[in-house]
Order: C-alpha cells, then sequence, then structure tokens
DNA sequence: CAAGGTACCATGCGCCGCATGGTAGTGCCG
DNA sequence: CGGCACTACCATGCGGCGCATGGTACCTTG
C-alpha cells in the first residue's frame, strides 16, 4: 500500500478530518480490538494520518460515552496495564451507515473539484 | 411548545463539510461569477449540499478578508443589488493546492473504510 | 535511583458550519 | 396606497471536535 503522509502541523488537515477521524478510529477497530497508544502509530502506519494522544484520547472518551465502544483493562507484558477498545454493535452500525454518507459526500466534492 | 429546530451545526454533515465546504464555493467560482444567494442555490442543484445563508454569508466574508475571492456590485433586474463574487489569482492557487490535498486524504480514508 | 519509554487522562483554545435575527429594495394584489 | 412576499444583503453567537498542553504512573535499564 502507498503511503500517504499527512502533516498534522497544517490546519487544513485538522478541519478535514472533522467528523471522519472518529470513523477512521471505528474502523481501525473492525478487525481487531487495539488499544490508544497503538491506535495512534496504527493509523500513521495504514493512512499516513498522524494524530496524537491529545486528540485520540478525548475521542476514544467521546465513543465510549457514545457506547459505540467498549474497553476492557488487560496487563502489558511491560509497561502499564492498556485500556483495549471494541467496537460494540452500536459502533458497528454506525461504521456502516457513515460509510455511506462519505460516498455520497466524496462523490459531491469529487464531482466539484474535477469540473473544469 | 414552540418548535425547536435540530441543530445541523452539530450533525454528521455538518462535521464533515468542513474544511471542504470554502473550496466548494470556490470551485464554484471557478468557471463564472455568482452571488451569494446564487451560489446557494447551485450547490444544491449541483451537489445535494444544501447549506443556508448563514453559512454562506459568512463563508464569503472570510473569503474575501483572505484574498481568495473579489467582488463588484451589481443592480438585479428586480430586486436588491447582488454583489458578484469571483476567483483571485490567490484563490485559483489555493482550489488548485486544496485538490491534492483533498485526493491523498480521500484515498486515505477510503482504504480504510473499505478494508473488511 | 534517575532517566526514558510506555500508557493513561483532563482541560482549554480555535476554527467554522449553522441558527438566529435584522435591514432594505422590488413587485403584486386587494 | 398599504401590506405582504420574495429577493438579497449582513452580523453575531453557539456548539462540536481536532489538537496542544501538561500531568500521573508503571516498567526497564544503566
Amino acid at each position: 500500500m502507498r503511503r500517504m503522509v499527512v502533516p498534522r502541523s497544517s490546519s487544513l488537515i485538522a478541519q478535514l478530518r472533522r467528523g471522519v477521524l472518529e470513523y477512521c478510529v471505528l474502523a481501525m477497530l473492525k478487525s481487531e480490538e487495539r488499544y490508544a497508544f497503538d491506535l495512534v502509530r496504527a493509523l500513521a502506519e495504514a493512512t499516513g494520518m498522524e494524530t496524537s494522544e491529545g486528540t485520540i484520547y478525548p475521542l476514544l472518551s467521546r465513543l465510549r460515552r457514545d457506547g459505540t465502544v467498549e474497553t476492557t483493562w488487560q496487563e502489558s507484558p511491560s509497561g502499564p496495564p492498556r485500556r483495549y477498545y471494541r467496537l460494540t454493535t452500536k459502533g458497528s452500525k454506525a461504521l456502516k451507515e457513515f460509510r455511506e454518507e462519505w460516498i455520497r459526500f466524496r462523490d459531491a466534492v469529487d464531482v466539484l473539484l474535477e469540473e473544469g
């Protein structure tokens, strides 16, 4: 997979991520449960979206409050315990609905940008 | 009880639009100059993006401040005078740069959402 | 035991889409 | 003519979310 570097210093990027990053996280959790620190690394590796803990933790807290993810504490072989996140049924449904919304939105933007 | 309008500002769509709507407007102005009221209609017609004056006017004010658009007043055949907006060189350049940023971002999201 | 890596978290700022509400010009109908 | 609807402009404030900042604590290593 080609690596797409998205610098976090640009505020344009931060604006683009609004309303999307949340579902990128849900998508990352679809196949396997992960802990926050790992999510930051995995997101960067998979998509080039370089986020930070300051982004991820408040986001995950909100997802937990919304009931789209649930968590379990697990011991680490070395280091402090980790809180593992996984999708709930609600989260899985939300992700599915977002995918359709995203496709509509993406196509609308593509049409506009490609004209001319 | 008064009818309460569910605010779009907190909706999924409103979040998605962040950082994008601005460039959709620039894209609409690429081929021809338009006035704000018309832009709302044209955006809805061309892409299904239903915005409102409360969105468009503050946005256009910002674009003008940033120097990405410039305006001229023109008489209307019927009704109050219209402020017509058109792209500046700076605006055209910004639009072009955004297009590349958008493609990177879009592809990254697509990869994530399509996995699994 | 000090230092550094790992891992957690709360809090506040800034941006921008949107709702709200206001002003004014034109045209139509009773 | 008076009133209303439509067009067209605009300023202001709220709310949500990405991000920076800064803090705590566990474990390993020198």
